[in-house]
DNA sequence: ATGCATGCAAATTGTTTGCACTTCA
DNA sequence: TGAAGTGCAAACAATTTGCATGCAT
């Protein structure tokens, strides 16, 4: 997969010292695809071969949140999700009640971006946004 | 002081028993104004008189977000904040590195809901949203 | 070489829960 | 009256931290 290669070196060249701990790491993120808790990060890092502790996980997280190489989001869940982040990037619609999610496109909140830009001088991190609120199924019951 | 009023009387309309607790929750949300956690609400509540339990306040925050009669938010101060949602709802622009926050209004993201609805059948609950970004003088620096 | 990264175990923080008792409608 | 709400204490789960050691640059 150069899709991992492509990470690594994009973080390398932010900067991040490469151990091999943050390759597995990687590399779990790279495997799990959309957004994984760090215990599932964990429990996919430890698959191949056992040599990563949580808090090492929870670390490197961090992170790679700051150099935006991950985008961390709450779900709902009770925890954090953490993903690569893609460009464009996607966002989530997640029902309050039954706990479905669907993909929302960019282009959706584009033109908000574009506005808070514009009108606040603050630049959005729009790398990966949860919508809530409620789906057809369950607004109509 | 008649915003608790009208704030009980929407909790009761809505079928929520008044009790003496979630008199002095909803008078503490009021007082407080904008986006409070838990325990802060804790103690604005006991403030007064101590007769309110931790869990409790839990408890009726939770029951009152069901209600829609305050909006539940992560500002990432890893906690959740509690406010008592307005009519029209408003919103958050947050710097993750200063800490700053700015508020936006709703209109910004009316059209966003709108065209959410209509493409996904979905109601999105934008009682309050929180974006998170870089202000200007973060971005410059 | 040296400063950043890691493992381990323990602590912390925010939040939830079980249960006996009380209270509102 | 009876279902729903409460206090208390204990449990929980996710995340963070201190420190001695290890490793990438």
């Amino acid at each position: 997969m150069d899709e991992l290669q492509a990470v690594m070196d994009r973080a390398r060249r932010k900067g991040l010292r490469m151990t091999r701990q943050r390759v597995i790491i990687l590399q779990a993120l790279c495997e799990l695809g959309r957004h994984a808790s760090a215990e599932e990060v964990y429990a996919r890092a430890t698959l191949h071969r056992r040599d990563v502790d949580l808090s090492t996980v929870y670390r490197t997280l961090e992170r790679l949140r700051d150099l935006r190489i991950v985008s961390q989001t709450d779900l709902g869940h009770g925890h954090a999700e953490y993903e690569i982040v893609e460009e464009p990037p996607h966002h989530h619609l997640i029902c309050q009640k039954c706990g479905r999610v669907m993909e929302l496109d960019h282009r959706y909140l584009a033109g908000v971006a574009e506005a808070i830009r514009r009108d606040f001088d603050f630049e959005p991190v729009f790398d990966h946004f949860a919508i809530f609120g409620l789906c057809k199924e369950c607004t109509d019951s």
